[in-house]
RNA sequence: GGGCAGGUACCAGAGCGGUCAAAUGGAGCAGACUGUAAAUCUGCUGGCUUCGCCUUCGGAGGUUCGAAUCCUUCCCUGCCCA
């Protein structure tokens, strides 16, 4: 039988950065009985299987489960492959399409296998809720959502912003809150976890717990890491995130990226430094003791580290000053035969033809704007030919190369 | 069910018979400057066989030498009335 941490070790280490936790003395309480009865606790966390891609803003709420799996407490995955066919409109100005079921379920999967790289695989246990959604007749929708009024509906932000704003509005929108509820019910969750855009959400489900005669379950709310834009929370659909399976390169150049402003919030949920770390590097920044740019490069070598370990994080940073600071080559360079299209190609072409452009126009206006390099000499007219006879490294952009030869 | 207002490029939003591949802003990309930060400045932002051609303005038809702009019809959204 699993030993519990006693209560004031679990609670130290379940309270740290989180954004909100409550009712305090409710998971207390649930935390003091598991010691007592030896039953770990239940502990819920749904994903929107509507997006395949984890980024590192799904972390944050991924290392707090893991934190439970490693006090002994049970992890449920629900996987919302019938929600996901509402389409959640958390956070959306826009309602979302509906999804297939088996879209859902294939995406879900792939949420797992991502997951795992931070989960522990002895804990766990992953649910489909069109296992039991997908049963619920007409009758028993009506019974769910009578236990909700629309105004207690409209205090959700979202809704009640496009409400006003005269922006469409759907009644089943309404039902997803309800529906992830039902969620709540079915696992019997003690503990639900989310972001802070799903506070919301996870409130109606200890509502929804009450009107079924389930223990409410208690709401720990991690913060949501913003974007790489600084602006936006972390998502795919915005192109401003930093996926779980990026590459070190790609993942120290797009934290190299962030704002000033973002670095001690990666610090802490990115490259997940204690608490106490992030103090030191947030008063050395405020005092100036702290260059930011260094405070960054440690950021982002601890972010490649947490995915790839922490050799990767000093080999990508190495290469990032290669590549950035002294404008040299990266070691490895995608390389491209492209003898089809003979000895002497119109730069046009090749950038086209492999795929380093999505068009030719998109060429010729890179190349007017001088961003278009091969072998380092930037390219100035767009009727220039290559003679690759002899391997050429063309750069686009800042980062883009590719070694092309016969 | 009735009345009204709308659906335009990634988003927002002008245009209301030719000079419209479609103003402007945001976003994005590239260049300069930097710490690949921010701010700022500059250029670009449908495709191609690029002095020209082709496909775009909710969908389908029609009027016209010519339509994003007019007509018909269908689909979608919001508001008001019932």
């Amino acid at each position: 039988m699993t030993i519990f941490p006693t209560l004031n070790e679990q609670m130290d280490i379940l309270r740290t950065g989180v954004a909100e936790i409550f009712p305090e003395d409710e998971i207390v309480k649930k935390i003091e009985r598991s010691i007592t009865t030896k039953k770990p606790l239940i502990i819920k966390l749904g994903c929107d299987p509507s997006r395949p891609d984890l980024h590192i803003g799904h972390a944050v709420v991924l290392r707090k489960m893991r934190s439970f799996q490693d006090l002994g407490h049970q992890a449920i995955l629900i996987i919302g492959d019938f929600t996901g066919m509402i389409g959640d409109p958390t956070g959306k100005s826009k309602t979302r399409p509906a999804l297939s079921l088996e879209e859902t379920r294939a995406n879900g999967l792939s949420y797992f296998e991502q997951a795992s790289y931070i989960l522990s695989e002895s804990n766990l246990t992953i649910k489909y809720n069109s296992e039991w959604l997908s049963t619920m007749s007409f009758a028993d929708i009506i019974k769910l959502a009578a236990q909700y009024t629309v105004a207690q509906m409209l205090e959700r932000d979202d809704f009640s912003k496009r409400f006003h704003a005269n922006e469409p509005l759907s009644i089943h929108e309404f039902l997803y809150p309800l529906a992830q509820a039902m969620d709540s019910v079915a696992i019997k969750s003690d503990i639900e976890l989310g972001g802070t855009d799903q506070k919301f959400n996870l409130i109606v489900g200890r509502e929804i717990q009450k009107a079924y005669g389930v223990e409410p379950q208690g709401i720990i709310i991690m913060p949501i890491l913003e974007g790489t834009d600084g602006i936006e929370k972390m998502s795919k659909s915005l192109g401003n995130y930093i996926a779980i399976t990026d590459t070190p390169r790609e993942m120290f150049g797009k934290v190299m990226s962030i704002p000033d402003t973002l670095i001690t919030r990666y610090y802490q949920y990115a490259a997940m430094e204690s608490e106490s770390k992030t103090k030191e590097l947030s008063i050395g920044l405020a005092e100036g003791s702290i260059h930011p740019r260094q405070a960054k490069v440690d950021t982002a070598i601890g972010v490649v580290a947490v995915y790839h370990g922490k050799e990767a994080g000093q080999a990508a940073f190495e290469e990032f000053e290669r590549i950035f600071v002294k404008k040299d080559l990266p070691d490895i360079v995608d390389e491209r035969s492209i003898s089809e299209l003979g000895s002497n190609p119109l730069i046009v072409d090749v950038l086209a033809h492999t795929g380093m452009v999505t068009s030719k126009g998109e060429a010729r206006r890179l190349i007017q704007g001088g961003g278009v390099s091969i072998d380092g000499e930037k390219v100035s007219d767009i009727s220039q030919t290559v003679d690759i006879s002899n391997p050429r490294i063309i750069k686009v952009g800042k980062r883009k190369f590719l070694k092309i030869m016969m």
